[in-house]
DNA sequence: GTCTATATACCGATAGAC
DNA sequence: GTCTATCGGTATATAGAC
């Protein structure tokens, strides 16, 4: 390989990592191409020999996520789950939010550019129906065992994601931890399972929660 | 009353109505100055004559929307709800949902506004917080009462209130209906009364009926 | 491929006549 | 108060030298 292409694939890198930092904390709306290049020590012109845009630059960041195995929900095709136990659902609520830690910056990118398109175009229900397809199947299973469930699958499933997305960010980048990773994913796991009526009384576990952390206003 | 005063209010009223529609059709961040005096038939210096930028007219339109009796979530005051009741907690969802309904162009732009901020400003999360502290109150009554919780009364209010917003926003700009709203209420409310574990075998409130529903197999 | 310099476009905001 | 005209700042994208 030449040096030619090995400082080319360097100065791409250097581009997405730059990339990365600035949209976790900047966002992507706020952050501009000469941010990214300064940050990058690279030239502004140098970022259009790889990309034609900084839209491009996030789906080819996206690409590199999922990559690497992990995708914006789920990625586990078995289909043969059952959500309505609690581990199977844990998995899927731990899952999806280790990637949203994980890659903070393309999961922000995403969302502020979905939320920032005209709603006309109808972006962000599409967005929401993609992401969770395969929950959606998942439910769709459930259903047809004759699990009773709140709803049309793809409607249930299209809140929860919404509910997973904006919770998500909105936890993530609120500075100080609202909760610690656990509880929060135990949180929305016991929310999803038995909503807030809570468990079938067996044994009247008390709800040992308590995390004295009081986010403020 | 003059009527300079009256061309002046009919203006400024002209200016927000265009606003609403426009926010509702092409979102509050690609709505830019010239297209409100456009639509609303005045020129581009007479806005300023009345807002000091599109920030102070959202806060005009998002105060005129409260003082109509509605708010964002809800407005009942009484706090001796009990949101284990699906009826109570019927009424919140179907309460948060119409005023996401009628007054779409304010919802859409508060909500395009607070997650296209920068993440570091930590915006969307205060949102969230401040939007869902009634619910947080009746949570926290719930939990006084006994009754256990899925977590944290603020945690689980700011999940619930993502929910409500991100979901609301992609359903009602998703052009066709996702369904019928009748339909999405009831979906959001046994979703987050008894999730996707279902109700207790016969629908019971949180009495010590007989539990033991778990899907077979 | 990378750089510097710049064209282009756009939008917010203001000045000043009426 | 409302208008027309315009300034000023800023971001994208390109041109052309190296």
């Amino acid at each position: 390989m030449g040096i030619r292409r090995a400082r080319a694939a360097e100065t791409r890198g250097a581009l997405m990592d730059a990339a990365r930092r600035l949209f976790a904390e900047r966002g992507y709306l706020n952050t501009k191409i000469t941010d990214i290049t300064a940050a990058a020590g690279r030239s502004t012109g140098s970022f259009y020999e790889h990309f034609a845009d900084k839209d491009e630059l996030l789906r080819e960041m996206a690409r590199e996520m999922e990559a690497q195995g992990d995708s914006v929900i789920d990625t586990e095709n078995s289909a043969e789950h059952d959500l309505s136990d609690r581990q199977q659902l844990r998995d899927h609520v731990a899952g999806g939010w280790t990637v949203m830690r994980d890659h903070l910056g393309v999961v922000v990118a995403h969302l502020q550019s979905a939320i920032a398109a005209p709603p006309e175009s109808r972006q962000m229900w599409r967005a929401l129906v993609n992401q969770t397809t395969e929950f959606r199947d998942h439910l769709e299973y459930l259903r047809v065992r004759g699990h009773p469930l709140p709803g049309d699958p793809t409607v249930v499933a299209a809140a929860i994601g919404a509910m997973l997305s904006l919770f998500g960010y909105a936890a993530l980048t609120a500075g100080e931890p609202v909760a610690s990773d656990d509880e929060i994913v135990d949180t929305l796991t016991d929310l999803l399972l038995h909503g807030l009526a809570g468990p079938p009384i067996a044994h009247g576990s008390e709800s040992g929660n308590k995390s004295g952390d009081e986010p403020e206003e």
